[in-house]
RNA sequence: GUCACCAUCGUCUAUCCGGUUAGGACAGAGGCCUCUCAAGCCUCCAAGACGGGUUCAAAUCCCGUUGGUGACACCA
């Protein structure tokens, strides 16, 4: 049997990490089979959904590297198909006509509250033999009893009491049908095999294969990954920092560090922690998703992407942060970033600090700002011997990184001197920081010229 | 409140069907390297929530307690 996933997302937001990381077990499990993985837009909140989420949430899936199969399904376009199992559902006597108001709702509510019971409806409509009218809506008839079970890809087997069932409405009085009435018409339509989604979603399931099963649908296979939470164990949450995808691409991030950062949380393959893409699809096959929640932890994320900055490719890596270096207001092609770059890799923890980090290259000498720590450096010692470094430099035949730290050593050699008097000086005059790479590198990096008047500058 | 699900180092996790000095990774501490900052390498610190069973043997199976998460909409 093929194998077929879907995301659906609804566009009330941009995509967040939680639903960036289903999307990426649906992918994983459709590619890892041979089957398919569709993405349906789940807008039939008509006040909440914007294109422009839509939008952002394509974006987002793209940058992941996620594709997806056929074209895309927007629930707002199939509410005849919606209609049409909805009556059929009225037909066979599985739902009816409910003409009870929001307020009397509630107040039905209130009551179960009171006795200690599960907030529901009462089913007063069930047998009026209401038909259709303003302010009316359809509810599902559910059993009077039994035992609705499934067997769940991460939680296995779970049973609930159909007498916790709700008799749910299934169409607003808007016309427009409810979530759980349109997942299970489009699941079964678009011949979804494997529903993965998040953990928010168990309670639905009971609800959906009732209606699977009134409509004659074949229950498909479910998967309740576990949500993600707060380094603090609560919920993620705006004062956790980043939470979209669109934000981590923001900051600099490689997708396939997230990727993989995102896999592992709730998933592992024994003690392997960096999994290439192809990696993943090869080894994820549904199987060891942990069913307890997992804390985000941004330490973890920072170093799986500080791992793959080190391990792309030069030329990759120059045509991700030259964008970033333009974003901070220096015009300079990928080529002039590319050779920058081998200092700053692993000095590094995402593309807006590394970007960060080439900005003294291009800042002419006369605006290098010296850092306080960098200060220190430029003693009276400090700049007596870039004085006579200075001269040294601008005599030195060849300009290269060896010749240049082979003139230091020996200097520092034949004046007795220890190179940490020369080295932190000659790092304060050149790009104004305490930490960086090897004097001499940024030396040939800036060249002879541009070094030189450098130091002259600090020295003075 | 009711229901569902869950429970191994601070965090992510391994320990496939009971027998391990409970392993790895991030973070933290220390060291090596070193002109600095990183990277890299090495060492250390650190866990089976609690209480009962079952068993020769329990982190692993069962029950309870506690704690956590989710759900309880004419939102998805």
């Amino acid at each position: 049997m093929k194998v077929v996933t879907r995301f659906a997302p609804s566009p009330t937001g941009h995509l967040h990490i939680g639903g960036g990381r289903t999307a990426i077990f649906c992918w994983l499990m459709a590619r890892h089979y041979g089957g398919e993985f569709r993405l349906r837009i789940e807008d039939t909140d008509a006040l909440r959904s914007k294109q422009e989420y839509t939008d952002s949430i394509l974006a987002s899936m793209k940058w992941l590297g996620l594709d997806w199969d056929g074209e895309l399904t927007y629930q707002s376009r199939r509410l005849d198909v919606y209609n049409a199992a909805i009556d059929r559902l009225l037909e066979t006597g599985h739902a009816y006509w409910c003409d009870c108001t929001p307020e009397e709702v509630e107040a039905m509510r209130a009551v179960a509250r009171a006795k200690g019971e599960k907030p529901r409806y009462n089913g007063r409509c069930r047998d009026r033999g209401l038909s259709a009218g303003p302010g009316r809506v359809v509810r599902l008839r559910v059993p009077d009893e039994g035992v609705i079970s499934f067997n769940d890809m991460v939680k296995g087997p779970v049973s609930v009491d159909v007498s916790e069932l709700d008799d749910m409405v299934l169409r607003r009085t808007d016309g427009m049908p409810t979530y759980n009435m349109a997942v299970v018409v489009d699941d079964h339509d678009m011949g979804v095999t494997h529903v993965i989604r998040g953990d928010d979603h168990v309670s639905n399931t009971p609800k959906q294969i009732l209606l699977y099963q009134a409509l004659g649908f074949d229950v498909p296979v479910f998967g309740h990954v576990p949500m993600i939470l707060g380094p603090d164990h609560q919920k993620l949450s705006k004062r956790h920092g980043a939470r979209a995808v669109i934000e981590y691409e923001q900051d600099g991030l490689i997708p396939q560090a997230l990727v993989n950062y995102l896999v592992r949380l709730g998933w592992s393959h024994g003690d392997q922690e960096i999994f290439s893409l192809r990696e993943l699809v090869e080894l994820f096959d549904g199987g060891s998703l942990n069913s307890a929640p997992a804390a985000f932890d941004p330490d973890k994320l920072k170093w799986l992407n500080a791992h793959y900055l080190r391990h792309t490719p030069l030329p990759e890596l120059a045509a991700m942060t030259a964008p970033f270096v333009r974003k901070l207001g220096f015009e300079v092609s990928q080529e002039a970033v590319e050779k920058l770059l081998p200092m700053y890799v692993e000095r590094a923890s995402d593309l807006a600090a590394l970007a960060q980090s080439l900005t003294v290259y291009f800042t002419p000498a006369e605006a290098l700002v010296i850092e306080d720590k960098a200060m220190k450096a430029l003693n009276e010692d400090g700049r007596q011997q870039l004085s006579i470094l200075h001269g040294l430099l601008a005599a030195l035949p060849e300009f290269t990184a060896e010749a240049i730290d082979r003139l230091l050593h020996d200097y520092v050699e034949q004046k007795g001197l220890k190179f940490k008097q020369v080295g932190p000086p000659l790092r304060s005059a050149l790009i104004g920081l305490a930490g960086g790479p090897s004097v001499h590198d940024i030396m040939a990096a800036l060249g002879r010229e541009e070094s030189l008047k450098r130091i002259r500058r600090a020295a003075a």
